[in-house]
Formats: structure tokens, C-alpha cells, sequence
DNA sequence: ATTGATTGTTATTGTCTATAACATTCTGCA
DNA sequence: TGCAGAATGTTATAGACAATAACAATCAAT
């Protein structure tokens, strides 16, 4: 957030740089997202883990990673505040790897967060028309890649 | 970056949450912003602050702050960096605040930073029709509001 | 069986953002 | 005019995140 709401007038040489525009939308939705977890105490990152675990029972540490963009370095302590959160179980697969499974606590909190996002969406969202919303959901596809 | 570019066959709930598309998208076109304007040795944030600048000659830091959402407190080492390098001048306005110009050297670089842009954004959208470019420029800007 | 790759962990660094406290100066109003 | 509160800039600090490097343990493949 800036310092002050209020915005004199004066020119915004970026309102007109898609990118600029991708980055300051990015983060108001996060913005909004981040509020939204608060009321089952996860950050966006550690609910998207809960998230990828469950579809995906068993899976390693870094395929979380990579599904997400995280690196293994940074995913070790993600994975260990779940844990001793009791949402998240790992059972030994590798002598290196673990199995990592959703608790009966994690897959009641997930439940909670398909919710929460579920409403986090439309309140950001809803503005736009469905159409819309599919239109922008397949070019930031094309743009990912 | 993840680990590894190579991704394996798993379930990836995400691909459907229009927030995280955006959030993906986003670093994905920033990350190549930030390689791009590696020529002239600029973050985007201070890129965006010469832009701000030379749209607004004598503007002050607070205000710079306000059209980029970046508190004082942390304009203020940008600025610092900036006329360090010749880029900005500072002349006393207030006797709280200055007048934030740019130098000849900025004024060039600027100049710079515009036609680098311009060839990011055909680099990292121009898979976008036109058409699609505009739709969502209008999109993106009712999501920040 | 040994060499190299994979997985996970730890430690460290750098960057970015947020907050708080402070000094200075300005503004508005009594 | 004088004073209280707002505005501006600065400094210091803390927290969140991402990136790198180094390491140990285990696996896989020839």
C-alpha cells in the first residue's frame, strides 16, 4: 500500500505498460487473497502446498516445488511448519524422499481454504463478466509460456 | 525458477485459479523486465522512477512514491541510488522537500529504458493479438480498482 | 561396485516491504 | 501572531521471500 489514498494529478507514465499493469493487478488480488487465508492462518504459499498435496497424495517435497515454482531449499521449512502444524504427514518413501499425505486436520483446512478462495475469486473478480474471466484466464496462460 | 525445468505428470490445482495465473503470469513477464533493463543496470523500480520523473518534472518524493505505491521510506534509497548515479538532481522546494529532476544522463537513459520496454512488451505479449493486448489493459485496470 | 544424479537439509545472502521513531517544515486556525 | 497538528524526508529495524552454495544420504545406471 502507498503512503496516502489519496492520489494527486498527476501523470502515470505506466498505466499504459501491460506488464505494469499485470504486476499491480497481481498484487492486489494477492493483496486480497492474503486477507482472505488470514482466518485459517495460512500464507498464500503454505495453502497452495495443502493444495497440491491433496491432489496429489504421496508426492515428494520437490515435485511440490516444482509444480509451484519453489525451490527444494525453500520448500524444507513450507513443509515443516505444516507439519508441526499437524495439517501435513510425512512418511518415508526414499531413504531420501517422504511421501508427503494430507492429515484428517489438513484435509478439513483445505476444505476451508477451497472455500475461502472460492469467495476471495468472486469478490476479485466478479467485476468481470464470465466471458472475461475465461478470455484473461487463457492468454495468461499463453503468457506463462 | 523452480528446481528443474522439466515437470512431471501431476495434478496442478492451481491451473484454474484466475489469481494465481495472474501472480504466475506476472513474474514471468517482470523476470524478463528485469533482464532486459540489465542493459542500463536499473531495477524496474528504479526505471519506473525515472519514468515517473520525466513525466512529472519536478515532482516530489512522496509523490513519486504515490503513483508507484512505494512508501517514503523506502523511495528514499531509491532516490539516493539514482542521483548517486547522475541520473536525478535534487533542488530544494520546501525547505522539507525537493524538486526531483532529471539530468541530461538521465533524460538519455530514460530514453533507453523506453525503447527496452517497448521491446519487452513485444517480446513478452506480442503472442497476444491486439485486440487480446487491449482487452486486457482494460481488463487488468477494473481488477486494481 | 563405483560414479554421478537425486533428494532433502542447513546456512547465508540479498532484496523488498512494512513499521516506528525522529527532525524539520509547513498550514490552518484561534 | 503563535501554536497544534499535518506533511515530508530520513534513519533504523524487522520480517517475508527467494537465491545460492555446500553438505549428507540415498538412488540409479553402466
Amino acid at each position: 500500500m502507498a503512503d496516502r489514498p489519496k492520489r494527486g494529478q498527476m501523470v502515470d507514465p505506466l498505466e499504459n505498460l501491460l506488464g505494469y499493469q499485470l504486476r499491480r493487478a497481481s498484487l492486489v488480488v494477492m493483496d486480497d487473497l492474503y486477507n482472505a487465508l488470514a482466518e485459517v492462518d495460512l500464507s498464500p504459499a503454505m495453502a497452495s502446498v495443502l493444495m497440491v498435496i491433496e491432489a496429489n497424495p504421496d508426492i515428494k517435497l520437490i515435485e511440490v516445488g516444482r509444480c509451484l515454482d519453489i525451490k527444494r531449499a525453500n520448500m524444507t521449512p513450507l513443509i515443516a511448519k505444516l507439519e508441526a502444524r499437524g495439517l501435513v504427514a510425512r512418511v518415508a518413501a526414499d531413504g531420501r524422499s517422504h511421501a508427503l499425505k494430507l492429515t484428517a486436520d489438513g484435509r478439513s483446512t483445505v476444505a476451508k481454504v477451497h472455500r475461502l478462495i472460492a469467495k476471495h475469486e468472486k469478490r476479485c473478480l466478479g467485476c468481470l463478466s464470465d466471458k472475461a474471466q475465461q478470455q484473461m484466464k487463457k492468454n495468461l496462460n499463453i503468457l506463462r509460456s
